[in-house]
DNA sequence: ACCTGAACACCGTTCAAGT
DNA sequence: ACCTGAACACCGTTCAAGT
């Protein structure tokens, strides 16, 4: 199963240059492009990504991990209420990173990234839970209402500050709700 | 100022022709393609459309007229409250057509749209005021909060149903607020 | 096994030549 | 004035030929 060792240099090469490449242009930039700055042919490439998704979630791996280490640190360092939504605040920066790499990312939309959404959804439940249950956050709220609201955010927001207002906005809520009894 | 006859002719036929290939493809279509289906040649469409978002915006203006209406129909016929939630479900419904025209043609991004831009917010300030007036919708959110939400949750949603649900949750708040004295 | 790189069909965009 | 369409540099993707 493991790789030849030219093999296994020529994908390492491969994801270091899309890791560059995507952070200068976008999900979208060349993959000839970055098979130049990887030194091979583009026919290498696709050997070892078949699909451009493919590729994009071998570089989205590493700040993915992170991610997950953070959402750890978080749950064990702050009460439920607090932890949540500092980590959602943590998300949605990361969404904004690379010109939209990580908002594409973290949808399930792309088949290929099942690991990242598994990684993801893991790391969240560890958060969500104790939030609902301690009472800071609406029980029917699930997982995939945070990431959808979180990625639409990153992607609409012009720039940190508004992704921000946008975010506590949308924990606060819009609507003024009818005085209680 | 007017075109000549055949000049006019012809950018109607590319409209057109757009209005058809971006419902099929979504904003990102092959403009040559667009010119061959119009019967021109791709300088033509260059000549009266000098950016993409320059003929997006011309395909855009016919639906972004009837959002405008509704919002003057809806803000005669209910109450602030109800009239300003039922138009930002329009718009989020829109803002999915076309995959993603819509959600792109009204963030203020692309430099193009600045009279789709004028055109929303008029629309838009009709509805918002009275129902901040009446204290159905928090004092301090605006325009640019609204659509900035509203495009995000349609660009993140997989379907109508999820973007309803979003958007539901972003009008009541994710959070429980503690209990109020 | 794996890599190479020429090749194909396409794209956005421009511009000399036409009417 | 306006239109044409060939042309250019690029893109994603494939595949015969090499090692």
């Amino acid at each position: 199963m493991t790789l030849r060792a030219d093999a296994r240099r020529n994908r390492d090469l491969l994801v270091a240059a899309a890791t560059g490449v995507v952070a200068e242009e976008g999900p979208e930039a060349s993959l000839n492009e970055i098979a130049r700055r990887a030194g091979v042919g583009p026919g290498t490439l696709y050997r070892h990504f078949p699909t451009r998704d493919a590729l994009l979630a071998a570089v989205f791996e590493g700040r993915l991990s992170r991610l997950c280490e953070q959402a750890e640190e978080l749950s064990a360092s702050a009460p439920p209420g607090e932890a949540l939504v500092a980590w959602l605040r943590l998300l949605t920066v990361h969404a904004m990173t690379d010109k939209g790499l990580g908002a594409r990312m973290m949808l399930p939309t792309s088949a290929a990234s099942v690991d990242c959404w598994a990684m993801l959804r893991a790391a969240a439940d560890g958060l969500l839970k104790p939030a609902q249950e301690s009472g800071h956050l609406r029980p029917d709220v699930d997982f995939t209402d945070l990431v959808e609201l979180t990625a639409g955010i990153a992607q609409s927001a012009p720039d940190p500050a508004r992704a921000h207002r946008l975010l506590t906005l949308t924990l606060d809520g819009l609507r003024i709700p009818p005085a209680r009894a």
